[in-house]
DNA sequence: ACATTACCGAACGGAATGTACATTTATGAT
DNA sequence: ATCATAAATGTACATTCCGTTCGGTAATGT
Protein backbone atom coordinates (compact mmCIF):
# COMPACT_ATOMS: atom_id res chain seq x y z
CA UNK A 1 0.00 0.00 0.00
CA UNK A 2 1.18 3.52 -1.15
CA UNK A 3 2.94 5.06 2.23
CA UNK A 4 0.71 8.23 1.33
CA UNK A 5 -2.57 6.30 1.89
CA UNK A 6 -1.51 4.69 5.34
CA UNK A 7 -0.22 8.28 6.30
CA UNK A 8 -3.48 9.69 5.72
CA UNK A 9 -5.17 6.85 6.71
CA UNK A 10 -3.45 7.28 10.56
CA UNK A 11 -4.02 10.45 10.48
CA UNK A 12 -7.66 10.61 10.09
CA UNK A 13 -8.03 7.55 12.58
CA UNK A 14 -5.74 10.23 15.02
CA UNK A 15 -7.90 13.01 14.30
CA UNK A 16 -10.85 10.99 14.47
CA UNK A 17 -9.85 9.86 18.35
CA UNK A 18 -8.73 13.45 19.19
CA UNK A 19 -12.10 14.89 18.42
CA UNK A 20 -13.67 12.44 20.27
CA UNK A 21 -12.09 13.64 23.64
CA UNK A 22 -13.83 17.04 23.11
CA UNK A 23 -16.81 16.41 20.80
CA UNK A 24 -19.75 13.44 21.02
CA UNK A 25 -19.81 11.46 17.66
CA UNK A 26 -23.04 13.48 16.20
CA UNK A 27 -21.15 16.89 16.38
CA UNK A 28 -17.92 15.97 14.67
CA UNK A 29 -18.27 17.16 11.45
CA UNK A 30 -16.45 15.50 8.58
CA UNK A 31 -15.08 18.99 8.39
CA UNK A 32 -13.96 18.84 11.74
CA UNK A 33 -11.74 15.27 11.08
CA UNK A 34 -10.64 16.84 7.19
CA UNK A 35 -9.11 19.92 9.33
CA UNK A 36 -7.77 18.17 12.60
CA UNK A 37 -6.41 15.54 10.16
CA UNK A 38 -5.23 18.05 7.71
CA UNK A 39 -5.98 16.80 4.72
CA UNK A 40 -8.09 17.68 1.65
CA UNK A 41 -11.74 17.10 1.40
CA UNK A 42 -11.59 14.44 -1.49
CA UNK A 43 -9.36 12.83 0.20
CA UNK A 44 -10.90 12.16 3.13
CA UNK A 45 -13.79 11.12 0.50
CA UNK A 46 -11.44 9.04 -1.02
CA UNK A 47 -10.53 6.77 1.76
CA UNK A 48 -13.95 7.11 3.41
CA UNK A 49 -17.48 6.87 2.09
CA UNK A 50 -18.80 8.56 5.37
CA UNK A 51 -18.63 9.24 9.02
CA UNK A 52 -19.94 5.88 9.90
CA UNK A 53 -18.04 4.06 7.35
CA UNK A 54 -14.52 5.95 9.27
CA UNK A 55 -15.74 4.54 12.80
CA UNK A 56 -16.56 0.96 11.28
CA UNK A 57 -13.08 1.14 9.96
CA UNK A 58 -11.51 1.66 12.72
CA UNK A 59 -13.57 -0.54 14.79
CA UNK A 60 -12.36 -3.32 12.39
CA UNK A 61 -8.46 -2.26 13.24
CA UNK A 62 -8.98 -2.44 16.53
CA UNK A 63 -10.89 -5.87 16.98
CA UNK A 64 -8.60 -7.28 14.57
CA UNK A 65 -6.21 -6.79 16.78
CA UNK A 66 -8.26 -7.79 20.36
CA UNK A 67 -8.95 -11.17 18.75
CA UNK A 68 -5.97 -11.92 16.67
CA UNK A 69 -3.59 -14.61 16.38
CA UNK A 70 -3.21 -17.62 18.99
CA UNK A 71 -7.24 -17.28 19.99
CA UNK A 72 -8.07 -18.25 16.71
CA UNK A 73 -5.67 -20.77 16.31
CA UNK A 74 -6.77 -22.31 19.61
CA UNK A 75 -10.42 -22.35 19.01
CA UNK A 76 -9.74 -24.38 15.45
CA UNK A 77 -7.53 -26.94 17.45
CA UNK A 78 -9.14 -29.59 19.20
CA UNK A 79 -10.82 -27.36 22.45
CA UNK A 80 -12.94 -29.54 23.74
CA UNK A 81 -9.97 -31.67 24.67
CA UNK A 82 -8.36 -29.35 27.29
CA UNK A 83 -11.34 -28.85 29.44
CA UNK A 84 -13.13 -25.53 30.01
CA UNK A 85 -10.81 -23.58 31.24
CA UNK A 86 -9.47 -22.48 28.19
CA UNK A 87 -12.22 -20.45 27.53
CA UNK A 88 -11.41 -18.53 30.74
CA UNK A 89 -7.96 -18.19 29.35
CA UNK A 90 -8.97 -16.79 26.15
CA UNK A 91 -11.66 -14.72 27.93
CA UNK A 92 -8.46 -13.11 30.10
CA UNK A 93 -6.09 -12.76 27.12
CA UNK A 94 -8.94 -10.85 25.14
CA UNK A 95 -8.73 -8.83 28.22
CA UNK A 96 -5.82 -8.05 27.95
CA UNK A 97 -5.57 -7.18 24.01
CA UNK A 98 -8.80 -4.71 24.95
CA UNK A 99 -6.86 -3.25 27.23
CA UNK A 100 -3.89 -2.42 25.01
CA UNK A 101 -6.53 -0.45 23.09
CA UNK A 102 -8.64 1.48 26.03
CA UNK A 103 -7.40 4.32 24.81
CA UNK A 104 -9.42 3.89 21.61
CA UNK A 105 -12.30 2.45 22.42
CA UNK A 106 -12.79 4.43 26.05
CA UNK A 107 -13.07 7.58 23.34
CA UNK A 108 -15.20 5.83 21.46
CA UNK A 109 -17.51 4.20 24.16
CA UNK A 110 -18.07 7.93 25.42
CA UNK A 111 -20.45 8.78 22.97
CA UNK A 112 -23.14 7.18 20.41
CA UNK A 113 -20.48 5.74 18.52
CA UNK A 114 -19.72 3.54 21.30
CA UNK A 115 -23.58 1.84 20.79
CA UNK A 116 -21.88 0.77 17.04
CA UNK A 117 -19.03 -0.42 18.53
CA UNK A 118 -20.52 -2.67 21.18
CA UNK A 119 -22.51 -3.84 17.68
CA UNK A 120 -19.73 -4.91 15.86
CA UNK A 121 -18.01 -6.19 19.14
CA UNK A 122 -21.12 -8.43 20.10
CA UNK A 123 -20.80 -9.82 16.36
CA UNK A 124 -17.30 -11.09 17.09
CA UNK A 125 -17.96 -12.58 20.14
CA UNK A 126 -20.74 -14.37 18.92
CA UNK A 127 -18.35 -15.88 16.62
CA UNK A 128 -15.90 -16.86 19.87
CA UNK A 129 -19.12 -17.95 22.41
CA UNK A 130 -20.99 -20.27 19.39
CA UNK A 131 -18.85 -23.06 19.53
CA UNK A 132 -18.49 -22.83 23.20
CA UNK A 133 -22.06 -23.23 24.21
CA UNK A 134 -22.36 -26.23 22.05
CA UNK A 135 -20.99 -28.24 25.04
CA UNK A 136 -23.79 -27.00 27.70
CA UNK A 137 -26.81 -28.25 28.69
CA UNK A 138 -30.34 -26.17 29.71
CA UNK A 139 -33.94 -26.11 29.18
CA UNK A 140 -33.20 -22.73 28.11
CA UNK A 141 -33.45 -21.85 24.77
CA UNK A 142 -29.60 -21.91 22.93
CA UNK A 143 -30.35 -18.81 21.23
CA UNK A 144 -31.32 -17.01 24.71
CA UNK A 145 -28.29 -18.36 26.10
CA UNK A 146 -26.11 -17.37 23.30
CA UNK A 147 -27.61 -13.96 23.32
CA UNK A 148 -26.83 -13.55 27.06
CA UNK A 149 -23.27 -14.52 26.94
CA UNK A 150 -22.48 -12.01 24.46
CA UNK A 151 -24.11 -8.99 25.87
CA UNK A 152 -23.01 -10.21 29.40
CA UNK A 153 -19.42 -10.22 28.30
CA UNK A 154 -19.87 -6.89 26.45
CA UNK A 155 -21.50 -4.59 29.16
CA UNK A 156 -18.73 -6.15 31.23
CA UNK A 157 -16.20 -4.92 28.92
CA UNK A 158 -18.13 -1.40 28.55
CA UNK A 159 -18.11 -0.89 32.30
CA UNK A 160 -14.85 -1.82 32.97
CA UNK A 161 -13.64 1.14 30.66
CA UNK A 162 -15.05 3.31 33.35
CA UNK A 163 -13.64 1.45 36.11
CA UNK A 164 -9.99 1.17 34.93
CA UNK A 165 -9.16 0.26 38.52
CA UNK A 166 -9.35 -3.55 38.15
CA UNK A 167 -6.87 -5.61 36.29
CA UNK A 168 -7.85 -7.98 33.20
CA UNK A 169 -7.71 -11.09 35.97
CA UNK A 170 -10.52 -9.07 38.09
CA UNK A 171 -12.79 -8.59 35.13
CA UNK A 172 -12.72 -12.00 34.22
CA UNK A 173 -13.03 -12.99 38.23
CA UNK A 174 -16.15 -10.75 38.10
CA UNK A 175 -17.30 -12.18 34.71
CA UNK A 176 -17.47 -16.01 35.38
CA UNK A 177 -18.72 -15.75 38.88
CA UNK A 178 -22.13 -14.48 36.84
CA UNK A 179 -21.62 -16.96 34.32
CA UNK A 180 -23.64 -20.11 34.23
CA UNK A 181 -20.56 -21.40 32.45
CA UNK A 182 -19.69 -25.31 33.70
CA UNK B 1 -53.95 20.98 27.74
CA UNK B 2 -55.25 22.30 24.98
CA UNK B 3 -56.88 19.48 22.77
CA UNK B 4 -55.01 20.84 20.29
CA UNK B 5 -51.73 19.93 21.71
CA UNK B 6 -52.60 17.11 22.95
CA UNK B 7 -53.59 16.10 19.13
CA UNK B 8 -50.91 17.23 17.74
CA UNK B 9 -48.51 14.95 20.07
CA UNK B 10 -50.49 11.94 19.53
CA UNK B 11 -50.06 12.60 15.55
CA UNK B 12 -46.88 12.93 16.14
CA UNK B 13 -45.87 10.33 17.91
CA UNK B 14 -48.33 8.34 16.12
CA UNK B 15 -46.84 9.37 12.59
CA UNK B 16 -42.75 8.84 14.24
CA UNK B 17 -43.82 4.73 14.83
CA UNK B 18 -45.19 3.99 11.57
CA UNK B 19 -42.58 5.97 9.89
CA UNK B 20 -40.19 3.65 11.93
CA UNK B 21 -41.48 0.89 10.37
CA UNK B 22 -40.27 1.82 7.04
CA UNK B 23 -37.30 4.17 7.50
CA UNK B 24 -34.60 3.44 10.20
CA UNK B 25 -34.19 6.77 12.40
CA UNK B 26 -31.67 8.61 11.16
CA UNK B 27 -32.93 8.65 7.88
CA UNK B 28 -36.36 9.67 8.98
CA UNK B 29 -36.11 13.83 8.54
CA UNK B 30 -38.32 16.17 10.75
CA UNK B 31 -40.17 16.95 7.53
CA UNK B 32 -40.94 13.00 7.16
CA UNK B 33 -42.51 13.19 10.63
CA UNK B 34 -44.20 16.45 9.57
CA UNK B 35 -45.62 15.18 6.40
CA UNK B 36 -46.66 11.79 8.10
CA UNK B 37 -48.08 13.69 10.69
CA UNK B 38 -49.60 16.24 8.81
CA UNK B 39 -48.86 19.48 10.48
CA UNK B 40 -47.16 22.38 9.96
CA UNK B 41 -43.53 22.38 10.35
CA UNK B 42 -43.63 25.70 12.98
CA UNK B 43 -45.37 23.75 14.89
CA UNK B 44 -43.53 20.67 15.12
CA UNK B 45 -40.90 23.11 16.45
CA UNK B 46 -42.95 24.61 19.07
CA UNK B 47 -43.65 21.06 20.31
CA UNK B 48 -40.58 19.38 20.19
CA UNK B 49 -36.78 21.04 19.83
CA UNK B 50 -35.20 17.89 18.36
CA UNK B 51 -35.93 14.75 16.75
CA UNK B 52 -34.27 13.17 19.63
CA UNK B 53 -36.45 15.11 22.29
CA UNK B 54 -39.17 13.64 20.19
CA UNK B 55 -38.05 10.30 20.93
CA UNK B 56 -36.68 10.84 24.29
CA UNK B 57 -40.69 12.11 25.42
CA UNK B 58 -41.87 8.78 23.55
CA UNK B 59 -39.61 6.91 25.11
CA UNK B 60 -40.96 8.69 28.45
CA UNK B 61 -44.39 8.01 27.94
CA UNK B 62 -43.81 4.25 27.33
CA UNK B 63 -41.81 3.96 30.82
CA UNK B 64 -44.42 5.74 32.77
CA UNK B 65 -46.70 2.76 31.35
CA UNK B 66 -44.26 0.33 32.13
CA UNK B 67 -43.33 0.89 35.34
CA UNK B 68 -46.24 2.44 36.09
CA UNK B 69 -48.73 1.65 39.76
CA UNK B 70 -48.39 -0.96 41.59
CA UNK B 71 -44.42 -1.68 41.02
CA UNK B 72 -43.62 1.62 42.90
CA UNK B 73 -46.48 1.32 45.32
CA UNK B 74 -44.95 -1.86 46.26
CA UNK B 75 -41.33 -0.91 46.39
CA UNK B 76 -42.01 1.81 48.48
CA UNK B 77 -43.52 -0.69 50.89
CA UNK B 78 -41.53 -3.19 52.94
CA UNK B 79 -40.54 -4.94 50.58
CA UNK B 80 -37.62 -7.35 52.46
CA UNK B 81 -40.46 -8.84 54.36
CA UNK B 82 -41.89 -10.88 51.66
CA UNK B 83 -39.17 -12.37 50.24
CA UNK B 84 -37.15 -12.71 47.45
CA UNK B 85 -40.23 -13.89 45.42
CA UNK B 86 -41.04 -10.20 45.17
CA UNK B 87 -38.53 -9.40 42.72
CA UNK B 88 -39.77 -11.90 40.50
CA UNK B 89 -43.52 -11.13 40.57
CA UNK B 90 -41.92 -7.83 40.00
CA UNK B 91 -40.16 -8.06 37.00
CA UNK B 92 -42.90 -10.65 35.29
CA UNK B 93 -45.47 -7.78 36.03
CA UNK B 94 -42.89 -5.44 33.92
CA UNK B 95 -42.75 -7.78 31.86
CA UNK B 96 -46.36 -8.01 30.96
CA UNK B 97 -46.58 -4.07 30.68
CA UNK B 98 -43.55 -4.16 28.08
CA UNK B 99 -45.58 -6.95 26.56
CA UNK B 100 -48.19 -4.07 25.70
CA UNK B 101 -46.18 -1.44 24.38
CA UNK B 102 -44.75 -3.72 22.59
CA UNK B 103 -46.12 -2.18 19.10
CA UNK B 104 -44.06 0.69 19.89
CA UNK B 105 -40.81 -0.63 21.26
CA UNK B 106 -40.33 -3.46 18.44
CA UNK B 107 -40.06 -0.51 16.02
CA UNK B 108 -38.03 1.76 18.49
CA UNK B 109 -35.18 -1.17 18.67
CA UNK B 110 -35.56 -2.02 15.34
CA UNK B 111 -32.56 0.53 14.61
CA UNK B 112 -30.15 3.28 16.57
CA UNK B 113 -32.95 5.08 17.85
CA UNK B 114 -33.04 1.72 20.23
CA UNK B 115 -29.77 2.56 21.85
CA UNK B 116 -31.26 5.82 23.23
CA UNK B 117 -34.07 3.83 23.92
CA UNK B 118 -31.74 0.91 25.94
CA UNK B 119 -30.25 4.01 27.71
CA UNK B 120 -33.04 5.13 28.68
CA UNK B 121 -34.59 1.94 30.15
CA UNK B 122 -31.03 1.11 32.13
CA UNK B 123 -31.55 3.87 34.06
CA UNK B 124 -35.36 3.12 35.11
CA UNK B 125 -34.33 -0.28 35.67
CA UNK B 126 -31.10 0.70 37.46
CA UNK B 127 -33.99 2.23 40.08
CA UNK B 128 -35.25 -1.11 40.59
CA UNK B 129 -32.63 -3.73 41.10
CA UNK B 130 -30.75 -0.16 43.33
CA UNK B 131 -32.35 -2.01 46.62
CA UNK B 132 -32.63 -5.33 45.42
CA UNK B 133 -29.02 -5.88 45.12
CA UNK B 134 -28.22 -4.61 48.96
CA UNK B 135 -29.26 -7.52 50.52
CA UNK B 136 -26.97 -9.91 48.41
CA UNK B 137 -23.55 -10.34 49.69
CA UNK B 138 -20.30 -11.28 47.96
CA UNK B 139 -17.23 -10.49 46.72
CA UNK B 140 -17.65 -8.99 43.57
CA UNK B 141 -18.01 -5.30 43.41
CA UNK B 142 -21.65 -4.18 43.79
CA UNK B 143 -21.59 -1.20 41.27
CA UNK B 144 -20.30 -4.24 39.01
CA UNK B 145 -23.20 -6.36 39.85
CA UNK B 146 -25.95 -3.59 39.59
CA UNK B 147 -24.36 -2.73 35.82
CA UNK B 148 -24.65 -6.52 35.20
CA UNK B 149 -28.02 -7.09 36.46
CA UNK B 150 -29.73 -3.62 34.75
CA UNK B 151 -27.88 -5.09 31.12
CA UNK B 152 -28.73 -8.57 31.42
CA UNK B 153 -32.57 -7.63 32.12
CA UNK B 154 -32.39 -4.94 29.47
CA UNK B 155 -30.55 -7.12 26.69
CA UNK B 156 -33.42 -9.94 27.76
CA UNK B 157 -36.20 -7.41 26.83
CA UNK B 158 -34.19 -6.37 23.49
CA UNK B 159 -34.13 -9.83 22.68
CA UNK B 160 -37.59 -10.87 23.64
CA UNK B 161 -38.90 -8.34 21.30
CA UNK B 162 -36.98 -10.54 18.35
CA UNK B 163 -38.55 -14.00 20.26
CA UNK B 164 -42.20 -13.14 20.80
CA UNK B 165 -43.25 -16.53 20.39
CA UNK B 166 -42.36 -16.53 24.47
CA UNK B 167 -44.20 -15.37 27.25
CA UNK B 168 -43.40 -12.98 29.86
CA UNK B 169 -43.32 -16.12 32.25
CA UNK B 170 -40.92 -17.91 30.15
CA UNK B 171 -38.53 -14.88 29.60
CA UNK B 172 -38.69 -14.25 34.10
CA UNK B 173 -37.68 -17.80 33.80
CA UNK B 174 -35.01 -17.78 31.15
CA UNK B 175 -33.82 -14.32 33.46
CA UNK B 176 -33.63 -15.94 36.75
CA UNK B 177 -32.14 -18.80 35.12
CA UNK B 178 -29.05 -16.91 34.71
CA UNK B 179 -29.17 -14.49 37.31
CA UNK B 180 -27.01 -15.33 40.69
CA UNK B 181 -30.07 -13.90 42.64
CA UNK B 182 -30.55 -15.80 45.88
C1' DA C 1 13.30 9.42 -15.34
C1' DC C 2 8.70 8.46 -15.88
C1' DA C 3 4.13 6.71 -15.53
C1' DT C 4 1.11 6.24 -11.99
C1' DT C 5 -1.43 7.40 -8.30
C1' DA C 6 -2.63 10.08 -4.24
C1' DC C 7 -3.49 14.59 -2.51
C1' DC C 8 -5.14 19.29 -2.78
C1' DG C 9 -8.77 22.79 -2.45
C1' DA C 10 -12.08 25.69 -4.49
C1' DA C 11 -16.53 25.53 -6.15
C1' DC C 12 -21.18 23.74 -6.55
C1' DG C 13 -25.83 21.66 -6.04
C1' DG C 14 -28.70 19.62 -2.89
C1' DA C 15 -30.81 18.44 1.42
C1' DA C 16 -32.07 19.29 5.95
C1' DT C 17 -32.12 22.26 9.82
C1' DG C 18 -34.04 25.74 12.76
C1' DT C 19 -36.15 30.47 12.94
C1' DA C 20 -39.34 34.34 11.81
C1' DC C 21 -43.56 36.26 10.85
C1' DA C 22 -47.99 37.40 9.27
C1' DT C 23 -52.33 34.96 8.99
C1' DT C 24 -55.96 31.76 10.14
C1' DT C 25 -58.34 28.77 13.26
C1' DA C 26 -59.68 26.40 17.49
C1' DT C 27 -60.47 26.70 22.50
C1' DG C 28 -62.53 27.56 26.81
C1' DA C 29 -63.93 31.01 30.10
C1' DT C 30 -67.34 34.60 30.89
C1' DA D 1 -72.72 33.90 21.86
C1' DT D 2 -68.80 36.54 22.39
C1' DC D 3 -64.13 37.34 22.69
C1' DA D 4 -59.43 37.28 24.28
C1' DT D 5 -55.97 33.86 24.22
C1' DA D 6 -53.17 30.58 22.45
C1' DA D 7 -52.14 27.07 18.92
C1' DA D 8 -51.55 25.86 14.19
C1' DT D 9 -50.35 27.21 9.50
C1' DG D 10 -47.15 27.73 5.81
C1' DT D 11 -44.11 30.43 3.32
C1' DA D 12 -39.72 32.29 3.32
C1' DC D 13 -34.98 32.57 4.61
C1' DA D 14 -30.34 32.04 6.46
C1' DT D 15 -27.29 28.41 7.68
C1' DT D 16 -24.87 24.32 7.87
C1' DC D 17 -23.26 20.20 6.27
C1' DC D 18 -22.83 16.80 2.80
C1' DG D 19 -20.91 14.51 -1.15
C1' DT D 20 -19.03 15.29 -5.83
C1' DT D 21 -16.36 17.30 -9.49
C1' DC D 22 -12.24 18.82 -11.61
C1' DG D 23 -7.89 20.98 -12.95
C1' DG D 24 -3.59 21.18 -11.03
C1' DT D 25 0.38 19.64 -7.88
C1' DA D 26 3.37 16.50 -5.47
C1' DA D 27 4.87 12.04 -3.92
C1' DT D 28 5.83 7.16 -5.02
C1' DG D 29 8.03 3.07 -6.59
C1' DT D 30 9.71 0.67 -10.44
Amino acid sequence: MDRRQQKTRHAVFDAFAHLLERKSYTNITVQDIIDEANIGRSTFYSHFETKDELLKALCSEIFNHVFAQEVFKEKTHDFSKTGNNNIKAEITHILYHLQESSRYIKRILSCESGEMFMRYFKERLTQVFEGELEKQKSDIPTEYMLNHMVCDFAETVRWWMNNERYSPEDISEFFFSTTPFK
